[in-house]
RNA sequence: UCCCCAGUAGCUCAGUUGGUUAGAGCAUUCGACUGUUAAUCGAAGGGUCGUAGGUUCAAGUCCUACCUGGGGAGCCA
């Protein structure tokens, strides 16, 4: 990278310097004879100064033709000045077009239904909402792989294209040579598991696919899913490492994301009370205390969206939803001992409102009710041959967890939907951009 | 798959119990202005009212079907 421009963002350590900077133009206001240029690089804002007389004839035809999201190089003094956005602006002295655009750029700056920015996404990524949440999404992502890393966690990455394994519900598929269909992953767990018996501790980070018709706005058809998988470790000590890895991301949020939470709006003392041990509600328990505040939910029930709302609303922190019925989920997911009717899991549910962000379990570690339980789901033991090796080889106490990425940037970003939460986001009806 | 809602200018919307030539703001073009913060002020251009039928003297408005989206349910991260 050429050490000659700086970026938006470094101009603050550069007040009285002449520097160079390239960028697009965001915005533009003229007032006879003085001019400006708000000028975004990626990293920053920036408010150009252009006057006539400093910058000449040729100047001002230059900055005159100028339109929204032209590519532009600028070079000026950079000063301080209190009505600059950001405290420092740049005295343009020249000015060179780098590749013009024409004045019908889409996206102004001024509100837009999300059917047309949704058709625009490519364009709307420039808008300084959407780079605060790339930004704020690339940190998590860095976080969690710091957070694995630090405890010898080994990230291993699982494949994209599979046989039909994993959960119940919908698949992607695809011809795959003289194999019959491929379908496309909904989990690494499986494979994650045979990973652990490996390497000890593990997790995958990959895109992952559901071809589930779902139309909310907390699922994507493609999404991104951190999965631990953790030998001889039991589902208390799968919650203790959950609850440890959410306090670390929120706290590195709060710490290098503050300009971008701010962009954003985020109520950040409701973020700065996210602190470990969370809350752990029996499956059973919750079920009561729903009923008390007027839910229809039968024991037996999944927890619906509003269920899960009506939970979380008496804790600042996210609460754990432990131990479901057997009937309710997956499984390859451990009977619980205490309580046969149930199985050792636990669900994360995040605090306003926004639901799930963790599943996870003990996983079944006994070859015979293992077999038993694929059978009870009519799903082909040959299918699963290979897995249930996993108990048949020297079988071991373990459990794993799947946090859902844009799941986990809707809730610390504060935003209403998860659809901006990762750069094109996969729906029903959405394919392109 | 089910329920609800919406489609009028490039964008965001208004449009009365059906009634003259279809309205505004923003954007665009032209003009004014030496410190603007989504600048302001003046002027202009811009429409197959989602599509196809139907009712009516008359439909953006009422009816039917379809199309395209959005919100929610279920499922789950």
């Amino acid at each position: 990278m050429s050490s000659q421009y700086q970026t938006i963002s470094s101009l603050p350590h550069h007040v009285g310097e002449t520097v160079r900077v390239r960028g697009w133009v965001a915005h533009l206001r003229s007032s006879g004879k003085v001019a400006f240029i708000v000028m975004r690089d990626g990293s920053g804002i920036l408010q150009c100064v252009v006057v006539q007389k400093i910058v000449g004839d040729t100047g001002w035809e230059t900055f005159s033709a100028l339109t929204l999201e032209t590519s532009v190089e600028i070079e000026g003094e950079v000063r301080a000045d209190a009505r600059a956005p950001g405290g420092v602006e740049v005295g343009v002295t020249n000015m060179i077009v780098i590749g013009t655009s024409p004045v019908d750029y889409p996206i102004q700056p001024k509100e837009h239904g999300i059917d047309f920015l949704l058709d625009h996404r490519h364009l709307w990524l420039r808008s300084s909402r959407q780079v605060a949440i790339a930004r704020v999404r690339a940190e998590i992502e860095q976080a969690l792989n710091d957070f694995f890393y630090e405890r010898k966690f080994v990230r291993v990455d699982t494949p994209i294209l599979t046989s039909a394994i994993g959960e119940r519900s919908g698949l992607f598929s695809t011809e795959y040579f003289d194999e019959g269909n491929a379908y496309l992953a909904q989990t690494g767990q499986l494979y994650g598991e045979a990973a652990a018996a490996a390497l000890g501790n593990i997790y995958t980070f990959g895109p992952t696919f559901r071809a589930e018709k779902s139309k909310t706005r907390r699922h994507l058809t493609e999404f991104w899913m951190l999965e631990p998988e953790m030998a001889f470790v039991d589902s208390a000590g799968n919650m203790q490492l959950q609850e440890e890895m959410i306090e670390y991301v929120v706290k590195r949020c709060i710490e290098r994301c503050s300009a971008e939470l701010a962009v954003l709006e985020r109520d950040m003392p409701k973020l700065e009370a996210i602190r470990a041990p969370f809350p752990r509600i029996d499956y059973t328990d919750a079920v009561t205390t729903l009923q008390g505040k007027g839910s229809a939910v039968q024991w037996g029930d999944d927890l619906g969206a509003e269920d899960e709302s009506l939970l979380v609303a008496d804790y600042a922190t996210p609460i754990f939803v432990v131990n479901y019925p057997k009937e309710a989920k997956a499984f390859y997911m451990k009977e619980n001992p205490a309580d046969p009717r149930t199985v050792l899991c636990s669900d994360m549910l995040a605090p306003e409102g926004y639901g799930e962000i963790i599943g996870g379990s003990q996983r079944e570690d006994d070859l015979d009710r293992m077999t038993q339980r694929i059978k009870d789901e009519g799903l082909s033991v040959e299918a699963y041959d290979w897995y249930l090796d996993l108990r048949r080889y020297g079988t071991f106490v373990h459990s794993g967890f799947g946090l859902g990425l844009e799941r986990t940037v809707t809730w610390i970003c504060g935003i209403p939907h998860i659809r901006e939460a990762i750069a094109f986001p996969r729906t029903m009806y959405r394919l392109r951009p």
